[in-house]
DNA sequence: ACTCTATGTCAACAAGTGTACACAAACAAA
DNA sequence: TTTGTTTGTGTACACTTGTTGACATAGAGT
C-alpha cells in the first residue's frame, strides 16, 4: 500500500501543515457525503495519511475540530460580505450584481458553505449553536446596513431585523440550490434570475410597509 | 392511545408494531442529537429492545428506513396543508391565524419536522434527494394555490414559483427557530409575530410587481 | 554541548459495528 | 394433521472505532 515518504519540513511547518490538512480532510469528506457526526476520527487521519493518534496532537476532540471549521467557514463568508459592501455602490443593477458575485463566491468556496449548510441543523449540538449565533449576528449586521438606506431610515430595529431575516433566508435557499446542482453554468443563470426577483419583490414591499402590530 | 403492553398479539400485529417501533426509535434518537448517518442499526434496535438481526426482517437497509421516514414525515406535513387550505377562508387575520396553526403543528409533530430539517442537507444523498423533490413539489403546489388569488391571476408560472419559493424559505426559517427553542409559550408569540410580518411584507410587494426581466 | 517540548509513529485494547447462519415459536394454508 | 412462512432470538465473525502508553526524532532554548 502507501509507503511512508519522508519530505523534509521544519517541525513548525509540518505542524501547521498537518493541522490544516486535518481540517481540509474533514471538509473534503463532508463534501463527498458525510455529516460531521457520521465522520470518524480515523477516517480523517486516514485521508491525510497520518496515524490516528496524531489527531490528538492538534485537537483535543472531534468537537473542537468542528468548532474550528465553523470559525474558518464564517471567516470566508465574512470576506465575501466585506467585498460586497465595498463594491455595492447603489446603482441600477445592484441587486443583480450582488447576487451574481454571491453565487460565484459560493461556488468558489463550496466546501465551506457545504459544511455550514449541512451542520446548521446537524447532529452536533455545540456546532449547531455556534452556527446559529453567527447567523444571528450576521442578520443584525445586515439590519444595521439596511437602516442606512433612505427608505428604511426610520424603521424600528425589530422591523429591520425582520427584513434582514427574510433576505438571509432567501439567500440560504440560494445556497442550497447552488450546492445541489453540480452543473455550474447551466443552472446558475436561471438561479440568479430567481434570486434577484425574490430580493426585488421584498424591496418592493418596503415603501408600502406600515408596522401595524406594535 | 395507550395500548396494553402484555396483550397477546398476532404475529402480523407484532410485525407492524415492531416495524413502527423501529421507525419511532430512529426518529427519537435523531431528535435527541444525532444525524441519520451518525446513527447505527444497533442503536435503533437497542432502543426498541430487539436483537440487531430483527432489523432485517423489516428493512433491507438503513437507507430504506430513512426513505420511509421521509415519506412518513411528508405525510404529516401534507396533512397540515390540507387543514390549512380548508380553514383558510380569506379574511382579516388570515396570515396571523395560518402562522399560528403552523407553529402549533410543528410543535405537535416535532420529531417529523426535526427529521426533515436535519436531513434536508444531511449526509445521506438518497434521503436528501427525496426531500428536495418533495419540497419542490410542495412549492409548485403552493404556486398553483397562489395563482387563484385575484391579485396573482395573470402572473406567469415562473413568477408564482418565485413567490412560493420565497414563502417556503421563510417558513423553513420559522421551523428552524421553533425547533431551536424548547420553551414553548415564551418565544412562540415573538416568533409568530415576526413570521407574520415577513409574509405580510412579501404580499405587500405583490401588487407593485412588474416582471421586467423576461 | 545539553535538555525540553512538540510532533509524529507503533502496538495494543476494549467496545461497538454490520451481517450471516442456524434455530424457535407462532400462525396460515393445505 | 402437516407444511410453509413470517418474525424474532442467539451465536459468531471479521472490522472499525476511540483512546492509552511507550518510543522516536527534530528543532528551540539554555
Amino acid at each position: 500500500m502507501g509507503r511512508p515518504q519522508k519530505t523534509h519540513r521544519s517541525s513548525k511547518d509540518r505542524s501547521l501543515n498537518t493541522r490544516q490538512a486535518l481540517r481540509e480532510a474533514a471538509l473534503e469528506l463532508i463534501d463527498r457525503d458525510n455529516s460531521f457526526d457520521g465522520l470518524s476520527l480515523r477516517e480523517i487521519t486516514r485521508e491525510v495519511g497520518v496515524v490516528p493518534t496524531t489527531f490528538y496532537r492538534h485537537f483535543s476532540d472531534m468537537e473542537s475540530l468542528g468548532l474550528e471549521l465553523v470559525a474558518e467557514s464564517f471567516r470566508t463568508l465574512r470576506e465575501l460580505l466585506k467585498v460586497a459592501r465595498q463594491s455595492a455602490v447603489p446603482g441600477e443593477h445592484i441587486i443583480r450584481r450582488s447576487v451574481e458575485t454571491f453565487v460565484t463566491y459560493v461556488r468558489a468556496h463550496r466546501r465551506h458553505f457545504q459544511f455550514l449548510a449541512r451542520e446548521r441543523f446537524g447532529g452536533v449540538a455545540a456546532i449547531r449553536e455556534e452556527i446559529r449565533t453567527e447567523v444571528r449576528l450576521l442578520q443584525s449586521e445586515l439590519a444595521t446596513d439596511l437602516g442606512r438606506f433612505p427608505v428604511l431610515k426610520q424603521w424600528s430595529t425589530e422591523d429591520l431585523n425582520m427584513v434582514s431575516g427574510l433576505m438571509i433566508n432567501a439567500m440560504i435557499g440560494i445556497v442550497e440550490q447552488v450546492l445541489a446542482s453540480r452543473r455550474r453554468g447551466q443552472d446558475d443563470e436561471e438561479l440568479i434570475k430567481i434570486a434577484e426577483k425574490q430580493l426585488r419583490l421584498i424591496i418592493l414591499g418596503v415603501p408600502q410597509w406600515r408596522s401595524q402590530s406594535d
